[in-house]
DNA sequence: CCTCTTCAAGATAGCGCTGTCTCATCCGCT
DNA sequence: AGCGGATGAGACAGCGCTATCTTGAAGAGG
């Protein structure tokens, strides 16, 4: 009942698959985890001996011996925004084949929620955190920077050297929506926005920067609510009775820029007849809603899966090509503009 | 360098907490457990001491040696559709500020990736498993079976007596359906379907059975692709092509409802003048939408609310009193039908 | 041919916590 | 007063794995 006891689960221990390969148990450790002082032979003796047994390791076990679990930790700032879906999907895609664990942290777009969820995962020891955008409190930085945990950074790029990043830029973004409005001979042009988060912020001021360029001054409506298609009606309404020559309206989600297509249709208000719309993510919704709608695609998906592909490298230790992936955007014209 | 060493980690140890507070280790243990065989003083002093020192337990070695980590698992069949969004967040309010980690497998509606994901979760000694309806695999099965692992069952119901599960009927709802439309006056039914799993099925059947206890035939179209907007108009029209005469259709999803709204707008068909729409899930949209579209409304957020505080009841070991929690629904009638 | 280096394999010692058994203490009962 | 039985605290022994140090063998150089 020492050496070759199986777990209390039933299964197999490392020191079993040892045995079967004849080596010691230290060896098989190496082997299996790719430790490359290991002699090739004995190696494949390990691996076979492990699959025969069906070897699953504990990864509490490793944890605890190791001090650092095979977990990653992604913090987002909602999750019932539609957005970041697609980007944790993909972080699993990536991660999850790779045997390790992805713990996700919904921080509600406060950045004390996001310091307490950090504060309680390093806890568990993980072996990266995969964070959005650069916003957050000096305990949170404190905290990750003493911990020495490989961080990337997600849909924001920063100028920061020493960073990792990975998405495109926001400030342009919004300059792209302002060029093509005033493509479209639109001169009186509005940004409405929700949930001024930092993304938010930059969007709208590469917006209002772009149209300063051109002479032309933005009109604002920025609530700091929720986003979501019942406000985007109301702040179209909103915005419409306070500027009604408005003949052009970027907003800073696509779900606003659907709410104020239903809020227009409801008021007989052509679009893009007398205003034009264009919305930002591009959701699955706006190429088929009527009229369909311009947007900024963004690429969500691939910000997931770059960002786990650099993290794996972090944790690989492998010298890293790019600090700072910049995976740009595309603007969709449709119908609305 | 022995008993009062702070971890690698840099944070205290229970054996510190413990000589803090003038007890054994052990005692330092069970008084940050709530076992209640600790002295009230004594306990009270551990976690005085605790407090004092700012421990956080380290959840790798409670697994190791207690082997059952501090993790649940959920599985549900897809992330992207936005419906298991809510639930997962409800899960996850409930769950994280008790302690618990809350691991996420997708499994895209496949009951091989289903299994798969269970084998590979259980590695992790998962101290319970919330799981979505009763369809998987023999395997599957007989995995959470072996492993006593507490599981609870979302989204349906069975009449299984020692299965918990926490959910509304599908059928019922589908029945709801069949009677709003023929309270209408509709005679020419349909159900139009997607990703047809279990509970697409039975929300089916139960519309059709309905439909067949007043005396109509149910038309049907249903198609095992994914649910999506631009499916819903796809499969309208596909409807509308083989029977023109329909005047009512029940979509298995919002999202198909949506699609289908957009495309009878293009075509110019009156909605609910020659057809009535409704919906399924009562999506955020959905109230917003032109027309603005009947629908079931699912109580997606309370699943995850009631399944993850059953397990809570599960984990602590205490007498669960129903072992099945009908939260029903409702049918929300707006101006599409 | 022998020493010095190099490198792979093994022995050892925990990682931080909890299950289990043992032991002391105190109460109620005869 | 003495005894059995609760009851609560502690000792002990790992959980399964890996970091670290040590050892032994093989190869290089004089």
């Amino acid at each position: 009942m020492r050496k070759e006891a199986s777990r209390a689960t039933g299964r197999p221990t490392l020191a079993e698959v040892a045995q079967l390969a004849g080596v010691s148990q230290i060896t098989a450790s190496r082997a299996l985890r790719d430790v490359p002082t290991v002699d090739p032979v004995l190696a494949s003796k390990v691996r076979e001996a492990s699959k025969a047994l069906g070897y699953v390791p504990n990864p509490a076990a490793r944890t605890l011996a190791s001090a650092r679990s095979q977990s990653v930790v992604v913090l987002v700032p909602a999750l019932s925004n539609q957005l970041f879906i697609e980007t944790l999907e993909a972080i699993h895609n990536v991660l999850r084949p790779r045997g390790y664990d992805v713990l996700i942290g919904n921080f509600h777009y406060s950045r004390e929620e996001e310091e307490e969820l950090i504060r309680n995962y390093l806890a568990i020891q993980p072996c990266g955190i995969l964070l959005t955008g650069f916003d957050r409190t000096e305990v949170s930085l404190r905290l990750l920077e003493a911990n020495k945990i490989p961080c990337v950074h997600m849909m924001e790029l920063t100028k920061a050297e020493d960073v990792f990043s990975v998405g495109f830029s926001q400030e342009e973004a919004g300059a792209v929506v302002a060029r093509h409005l005033l493509a479209r001979g639109r001169r009186r042009l509005a940004y409405v926005a929700a949930q001024l988060d930092t993304r938010v912020i930059r969007r709208g001021e590469g917006f209002k920067r772009a149209l300063a360029a051109a002479g032309v001054e933005a009109l604002e409506l920025a609530v700091p609510d929720p986003s979501s298609v019942g406000l985007g009606g109301e702040l179209f309404d909103r915005l419409l009775r306070r500027h009604p020559d408005v003949d052009g309206i970027f907003f800073c989600n696509d779900d606003l820029a659907h709410g104020a297509i239903f809020e227009a249709q409801r008021q007989g208000i052509s679009v893009p007849g007398r205003v034009a719309f264009v919305g930002f993510n591009d959701l699955p919704m706006s190429a088929h809603i009527v009229p369909r709608l311009t947007s900024i695609h963004t690429p969500r998906e691939d910000v997931g899966k770059h960002a786990a592909h650099l993290m794996l490298t972090l944790l690989a230790g492998a010298e890293v090509r790019d600090r700072k992936i910049d995976l740009g955007f595309e603007l969709v014209v449709r119908e609305s503009s």
